[in-house]
RNA sequence: GGGCGGUUAGCUCAGCUGGUUAGAGCGCCUGCCUUACAAGCAGGAAGUCGGGGGUUCGAGUCCCUCACUGCCCACCA
């Protein structure tokens, strides 16, 4: 640790001196600050009163409130996350810079799956097994890795600097939730929403757990379809041959179908078949759901293995035989199989079927099959008792289903009026297209860690008793045998409730009536299913019993858990590829952080947000950023250094002009006014940009600001009046005061992006006592100065001489460091809002110090224009300069060439349009006006650049 | 099988409801250690906006079509 640093540290309230090395290293100050910020409890939101709220709300101002989507507690902070948090962390940065009551609310997720996952994979390491140690112990354990390890990823989040409120942290499984999480389950219950039933569902055969439809993955591959002959009883030489993809499941068919239409079959409906390898006879059935163009046409049912079997089971009223475990292992009723691995026991049923001459033509066949998306295990559809919500319900005594509901908060209702609003607005169509084809959501698990679903059998009656309380007798008859069900709750049905459990539900507290809705989420569309379409059915539906504020009903744009859902993109590798572990091409933020600095790698990920696309990270952008932060240093360090040297000389910057927005008065220099003004559209553009969620514009935009026109033109003007050798103590006074003021002002403007940096500086700029604790808690930059837009025009055309006349030296190859005489003839042919002779004597010293010219000298009306100089045009008048060295002729012909060239096509285009009548007729008076102006500049233009090649030539 | 994106400079991407001569960063070329910054300064080269057709006074922008590419959804054995 440098010997600074560590006395910075040591001193951690008012670090900053002024005395900054030459280098920006993150290193040395971000840390410091995260922990000031966290310490500091600065992010931390107390519940307004009724009061405070009014005076709030008088002012402008609202209540912001965000949600952390609840990291896993086995995670580790990824791209995905840092994008995610910068981007909320800009906005509620933002928000509470301008004034709103901005609460950010942190919190992780037990991850069910996930959890137990890690810690059963620590347990095999031990040699003891979740078994072996039982339940209640199990549970206990990993509650105990929790505590150890499950801060990681919020320990991450700190570092970064993310300003939530951490009083208010949250675990999906605290008291508080668990209770809230079960009274959700009991009153849907009681509404009849929550059924138990026997179905098929998605089975993984390693996690050994039923898992959602959107828990599977498919994958395309390519199989084979076998064809199998089964000998129809009673008729020795005669089959039915069905198609199959997994031979294994015959062992369990009850059943062969076809369609009833089909002539091939029209005979065999009715009779028997006799099920090689079992000896078991089934019948042919007729179904509308088998295609007879598929295959042979012909069916094998296994109601117990396979979605659509089960249907048909149903509707034939067939039996349905499980033939293998929880594990995919064939069981007892697989006969000889037993014991064997589904894929082993295929194997096996295809070599007895070959054997037996049974098996047909086998074919390539492509399908997609289900994977587990925890662990890529193919899953096994299995026929079980589950927990399910019946979210297409109507509850008992009418109104909306959840369903319903949750497709009406997103539709725009008869007014245009949307309860929550999409952006990219695309999203909503996904959302509704999801929503319109939703089928009842299984939610128990086969887990130990998780909600334990209150629910209790009772061996008596059957019956099951679902209670607020643990029961001690069954409900129905009264019986005490009553068991617990084991079964845990998915995951995604408490964090499904977090918006309103997160404030207290279902307790009505003050919480619920100040923060929900709460403003905004913001996450990626990979948990648009998962999660956010979850909390807007659980939200809507709980949420709609709390009345408002006043008692009055809750409408639904008030029952809603945000109001408004920002989707993100998803972070890629420089060469868009996904990253994964398998692919080991896993960024690792905290390695980039550790690098560039956070501040970099933030501004790197918003400047990459641009909506519907993925960002493809890539290192050379956040070295590039990098650079931008240690230009913000330097400048500062340029400042500061000012400030002192002024001191020394007398001169006090007035403070009183820091805090605000800077106005300079007309009696201002240019250069006062016009980075004023670039300013003050800078502040416009990002709060308009910040407020459509386009992080890419607004950093942009402040990048170009700060480094394009703050550092480049105006520092290097402003050096000139800080040379108290020709500058009035006033001049100077006047112009360091406005520099400070409105570097001030940026570092304020910057602040949500770049945290540390901006914490660091501004507290440097008011000398480690600034007017509040952090930038943080400053007062954003709003636009209220009247930009002159003139100011802009002007210092536009100075920029443009000088720019000619820098490029003039190059073409002539006069040294960098020589100084030249410049000659100038004013335009007269064009129109500006100052006399350019004026604007030129007026700012002669900027001219000559950006353009190194030694001298001015006016050559208008064509007297004393001397010979053999090389004229160039700029907007503003031609200008020329003095040097003995001769100019490249060959070059200077090839660059006049191609300028007469350029020059030709856009004058012949503008000709072309203004001689075309319909255009003249149809265009706006506005675009007619622009194009006549830039024909008439640029047939000037043309002709002199024409005159100064032909006089190259003749030179 | 449905649906949704994307295709603009060598690379990564902007370009709002069609309007004057299509932009940025990185990279590249040239010259500079100019007392804030070589993580810098100054100057420069570079695009027939995926192909084709149409609407329009005017198309990167709207429509049709083709190609390539990515993603989401789906119970065809």
């Amino acid at each position: 640790m440098p010997e600074q640093t560590k006395e910075m540290t040591e001193t951690a309230e008012k670090p900053m001196r002024r005395e900054l090395p030459k280098a920006y290293d993150p290193a040395a100050i971000e840390d410091r600050w995260a922990e000031f910020w966290v310490r500091e409890r600065l992010f931390h939101v107390e519940t307004p009163s009724a009061e405070e709220l009014e005076k709030l709300r008088a002012q402008g101002n609202d209540v912001f409130t965000i949600l952390l989507p609840p990291p896993n507690v086995t995670g580790r902070l990824h791209m995905g996350h840092m994008l995610n948090q910068t981007e909320m962390d800009i906005l509620t940065r933002w928000r509470r810079m301008r004034g709103d009551l901005a609460l950010w609310l942190p919190g992780t997720d037990h991850a069910g799956i996930a959890t137990q996952m890690m810690v059963e994979r620590q347990l095999t390491s031990e040699g003891t097994s979740r078994e072996a140690l039982g339940r209640e112990k199990f549970v206990e354990r990993v509650w105990e890795w929790k505590r150890h390890y499950g801060g990681a990823i919020l320990e991450q989040m700190k570092r970064l600097g993310a300003s939530v409120d951490w009083s208010r942290e949250y675990f999906t499984m605290d008291e508080n939730l668990s209770v809230a999480v079960r009274e959700a389950f009991v009153r849907l219950y009681e509404q009849g929403l929550i059924y138990r039933g026997a179905y098929i569902v998605n089975w993984c055969p390693r996690c050994q757990t039923a898992i959602s439809d959107l828990e599977v993955v498919h994958e395309e591959q390519t199989g084979k379809l076998w064809e199998i002959r089964y000998p129809v009883v009673g008729a020795e030489n005669e089959f039915v041959t069905v198609a199959t993809t997994r031979p294994e499941t015959m062992l369990g068919d009850t059943a062969v179908a076809v369609n009833p239409l089909d002539e091939r079959y029209q005979g065999l409906v009715g009779k028997t078949l006799r099920l090689p390898l079992t000896g078991r006879t089934i019948p042919v059935i007729a179904d509308e759901w088998v295609k007879s163009d598929f295959g042979t046409g012909a069916v094998k049912v296994t109601p117990a293995h396979d979605p659509n079997d089960f249907a048909i089971g149903q509707r034939h009223k067939l039996a349905a035989i499980t033939v293998m475990d929880e594990t995919a292992h064939m069981n007892a009723e697989a006969g000889a199989y037993a014991g064997l691995d589904r894929y082993v026991a295929r194997k096996k049923v295809l070599e007895d079927l070959e054997a037996q001459g049974l098996l047909g033509t086998v074919r390539e066949h492509v399908n997609s099959i289900g994977k587990c998306d925890r662990c890529k295990t193919v899953v096994e559809p299995r026929f079980s008792t589950q927990w399910f919500i019946a979210v297409n319900k109507e509850p008992r005594g009418g109104g909306d289903s959840m369903a319903e509901l949750a497709r009406k908060a997103v539709r725009a209702d008869s007014e245009g009026k949307k309860a929550i609003r999409f952006t990219p607005e695309m999203y909503e169509k996904v959302y509704l297209e999801w929503m319109n084809n939703i089928y009842d959501w299984c939610i128990s698990r086969q887990l130990w860690w998780g909600h334990r679903i209150p629910a209790w059998r009772c061996a008596a009656c059957k019956e099951i008793t679902v209670a607020r309380e643990d029961p001690e007798k069954c409900a129905h008859c009264g019986s005490a045998e009553i068991k617990q069900e084991t079964d845990v709750l998915d995951t995604w049905f408490s964090s499904g409730l977090l918006p309103v459990t997160v404030f207290g539900w279902p307790r009505h507290t003050r919480d619920l009536d100040v923060f929900y809705p709460t403003q905004l989420l913001v996450t990626g569309f990979d948990i648009l299913f998962f999660w956010v379409a979850r909390m807007i059915m659980l939200g809507c539906w709980f949420s709609q019993g709390l009345p408002l504020e006043d008692g009055s009903k809750r409408p639904l744009g008030e029952s809603v858990p945000f109001r408004e859902v920002y989707i993100h993109a998803l972070v890629r590798d420089a060469d868009r590829q996904k990253m994964s572990k398998t692919k080991g091409n896993v960024i690792d933020p905290i390695a980039i952080v550790e690098q560039y600095g956070t501040d970099a790698v933030r501004f790197t990920l918003a400047s990459m947000a641009s909506p519907g696309t993925d960002i493809a990270f890539s290192e050379a952008r956040t070295e590039g950023y990098r650079a931008f932060a240690n230009k913000i240093w330097n400048a500062a360090r340029f400042i500061f250094m000012n400030v002192e040297r002024a001191k020394e000389a007398g001169i006090e910057v007035d403070s009183k002009a820091l805090g605000g927005v800077p106005s300079p008065g007309a009696d201002a220099p240019l250069e006062a006014r016009w980075i004023a003004a670039e300013l003050h559209q800078t502040v416009e553009q990002i709060n308009q940009s910040l407020s459509i969620y386009r992080f890419d514009d607004a950093a942009n935009c402040i990048y170009q600001f700060f480094w394009g026109s703050f550092c480049d033109w105006y520092l290097e003007i402003v050096k000139l009046r800080l040379d108290f050798s020709t500058a009035s103590a006033e001049e100077a006074k006047a112009a360091l005061t406005m520099l400070v003021a409105v570097f001030e002002t940026a570092l304020r403007l910057l602040s949500p992006f770049m945290p540390f940096l901006t914490e660091e500086l501004w507290y440097a700029v008011y000398e480690g006592d600034p007017p509040s604790k952090s930038i943080a808690l400053a007062r954003y930059p709003a636009q209220h100065y009247r930009i002159d837009v003139r100011d802009i025009v002007r210092m536009h055309m100075l920029q443009d001489l000088i720019r000619v006349a820098r490029e003039e030296r190059k073409n002539r190859g006069i040294p960098e460091r020589e100084s030249v005489p410049m000659l100038v003839t004013v335009s007269s042919e064009r129109n500006f809002e100052t006399d350019p002779n004026t604007l030129i004597s007026e700012n002669k010293k900027i001219i000559q110090s950006l353009a190194r010219i030694s001298a001015i000298r006016f050559c208008n009306a064509g007297d004393n224009r001397p010979d053999g100089v090389n004229w160039r045009a700029a907007a503003l008048a031609d200008i020329a300069l003095v040097h003995e060295k001769t100019i490249d002729v060959p070059v200077e012909r090839e660059r006049l060439t191609r300028e007469v060239a350029k020059l030709e096509k856009n004058l012949a285009s503008a000709e072309r349009q203004l001689g075309n009548a319909a255009f003249l007729a149809k265009a706006p008076a506005a675009v007619v006006e622009g194009l006549r102006k830039q024909e008439a500049e640029n047939r000037v233009l043309l002709e002199k650049t024409r005159k100064a090649l032909e006089e190259l030539e003749n030179a």
